[in-house]
DNA sequence: TATGAATGAGAATTCATTCAT
DNA sequence: AATGAATGAATTCTCATTCAT
């Protein structure tokens, strides 16, 4: 019997090109410089991942199936709305702001031609509760009423643009200024 | 820089170039299809810009004076606060509805390292004005206690959000919804 | 004006790859190495040729087409079948035996799945007036009644193995061998 | 050559290789694909074969050996020499055309660079017989007077290219057919 | 022996930039 | 200034061979 595949170097994979892919972009990333970062051999890289397209699609849903499954953690289905929606937020917040990256990769290639439409299919498929919730408030009048994914972005945009801050050493955040943004997000969205 | 060049070609090459990158990144950006697209030999772009990364750089700077001047065109000082700042929030989501591409390369660039530190310098100089004023209205009392970043991310996250949900088609916004729109920026951020 | 593209690099490219390419086989033939041998540098390989699979269907084209050419010139419609036969053979042995390469890569390469559909096409309609020849000769009872395809097989079989005897080097025809390579192909075919 | 290994494993990896070797070349055979093939893990091929020449070296040589063997079973001394010769033509004629693979791969490498000068030899050495058989012919004045290498060829060409218009389906040879290309074999040879 | 994962040298192709015209 | 052919370094991906199990 050989080696048997390790499944660990698939997350080290990951962990490489993460790193690399925010500074260069799709077609800067190196495939050699992600082989070197996750101490494989070029070739190797290649029997985990077809090819660099491959690589990046994996990637993306990987992460977005990790940090949507993080986020609705938060959930609790007994909760009233306000709460649920308070509960969530910060979810959000705080999984963003200790895993800059992967929020950033996510944001940065959620709308570009490097993904497949089954990629983006499949990512936006896990997002689908989310949504559910929103309209749910929408319904129930305790949020504008608005499409889905304007009030979504009205209330990510902002989160968005402070990991960016913060990563860039700009900003950051005390937990006064955190709660401030709560309440902006919520005073923007709530009806 | 003086520049004894062509402006005209100047531009063509700005608006080649600037149609192309979004779709392709700095790196995906081929120096021959920005010849081709500005109608050009690949010989005569390098006279107007020394290589690729200078293009870049220029046309940062290019479109961000562009818009921050057409931006700060709808700022009168004679008007009250908030009114100066509904008719900057209107003037600022119109402009950047009308050149998506503009925005979303401003915003695609800001934060990588394609742009020089110098260029990135520059580029934040345009924004002092609106910096200012923002300050103004933190002291008077008009806008919540908290650094000029924070208040503006709240108020250009969800319209960066809004410009990227219109180019992909899955939101044209109505007259009323930008009213919404303008509610919940003012509702956030007013103290 | 640049440098205007030199027609006769082609040649030269043609010339090398055929040098090469016998040695090799399709994937045993390096682009660079061509490049080399035609004192080109890679990358303007790739101005003439889109790649080496359009390389080695341009050059077979290439190849058959002249060869065709000089053969067909020996025939005169005036001549008696016979003479006509005779001076055509003599002419096809008589350049394959100058240039053997030639017609070894064309021999190589014929049935190959490295030429495209078309390229085949192309070159058996090269061939075409040789088979009404043969046709004619075949109507006219004077060859033996078999189909074309199979007449040519006698005539030309033994030639591509003279010439891969020559080629290397264990065989020098004589003018009188050659006479009675003539006579032995004759008396296959002939009725 | 002591083979202490299974060789039943070295005749699926013979026949795979053959299958695979006409379409690709030497260099696009690819060892993976023969050990797919031959339903064997890669690193068991190399039990087997040191490398990739090896095994095409020793390929060449019990294919040649096979196809030699099988030839000459059709000699009987006894004969006299127009019907011995007859009985070998057909019998390779037959043999080619029932094992085109065979016949086309000893063709297409017998003169290639892939095969040691070793192994050509070897190779040419299990033709002895034959070669002995047309110089009797010759001597006794059954045969053209020229050297054997070129009597033989113009036996084998026609036969040659008689299997590669049956194998790519251009001709199914009917008895006659096959009869009336003895006829021409033997009206080129015979003095 | 058998396996198939790992390796890394090597090859095709691209593209920013230069330079002859 | 303008042109576009030429250059060659750099990058992706492949595959013969090795080696840990």
């Amino acid at each position: 019997m050989a080696r048997p595949k390790d499944e660990n170097k698939i997350n080290t994979i990951y962990e490489a090109t993460l790193k690399l892919v925010l500074k260069t972009g799709f077609n800067g990333l190196k495939m050699a410089d992600v082989a070197k970062a996750a101490k494989l051999a070029t070739g190797t890289l290649y029997i985990y991942f077809k090819n660099k397209d491959v690589l990046i699609n994996e990637l993306f849903l990987h992460l977005k199936k990790a940090k949507t499954t993080e986020v609705l953690k938060a959930y609790n289905p007994n909760d009233a709305f306000e709460e649920a929606f308070r509960k969530m937020w910060f979810s959000y917040l705080d999984i963003s702001l200790r895993e800059p990256e992967r929020m950033l990769f996510i944001e940065q290639f959620a709308h570009t031609s490097f993904l497949t439409k089954k990629t983006k299919q499949q990512g936006n498929q896990l997002l689908a509760p989310l949504a559910v919730f929103i309209e749910s408030g929408i319904k129930n009048k305790k949020l504008r009423h608005l499409p889905v994914d304007i009030v979504l972005s009205q209330v990510l945009g902002p989160i968005y643009e402070m990991v960016k801050l913060e990563k860039e050493g700009t900003v950051k955040l005390s937990t006064q200024q955190k709660q401030a943004l709560y309440e902006m997000a919520w005073n923007a969205v709530k009806l």
